[in-house]
DNA sequence: CAGCTGACGCCAT
DNA sequence: TATGGCGCCAGCT
């Protein structure tokens, strides 16, 4: 793993509960504005089992981009419940309002 | 060393 | 509003 991976993990476990952060906005933070891939990356190579919020993660939109069908719940993601769980508000659209959640530095 | 891939972002249609 | 195409960068093969 290397440095930039890193990061993205101290980032991403820095984000306050019913907050969100963007991908773009965590690669800014990291070292590279453009990397916002790689930080989705990072968070996909990361092993489960850690406590990290990668929920609390979401696209430039204040969409969710992993979706991760839930037993018996065919429309719903696991990271929709989990936000859901911390007092987030999802839009009919299937989006969060950002400028409400995201946590601003 | 040279592609290939992806939990993205931005702009044009 | 919804798609689609292209650029980006770090890791993997």
């Amino acid at each position: 793993m290397g440095d930039f991976f890193k990061r993205v993990h101290v980032i991403v476990a820095g984000i306050p509960r019913g907050s969100v952060m963007t991908y773009g906005q965590i690669a800014s933070i990291a070292g590279n504005p453009r990397a916002s891939r790689a930080v989705g990356y990072a968070l996909r190579a990361t092993p489960s089992g850690t406590e990290l919020p990668w929920h609390r993660v979401v696209n430039s939109k204040g969409r969710i981009s992993f979706r991760e069908t839930l037993q018996g719940d065919d429309d719903r993601s696991l990271q929709r419940v989990l936000l859901e769980g911390e007092g987030v508000v999802f839009r009919g659209s299937g989006s969060i309002d950002l400028g409400k959640y995201q946590v601003s530095f």
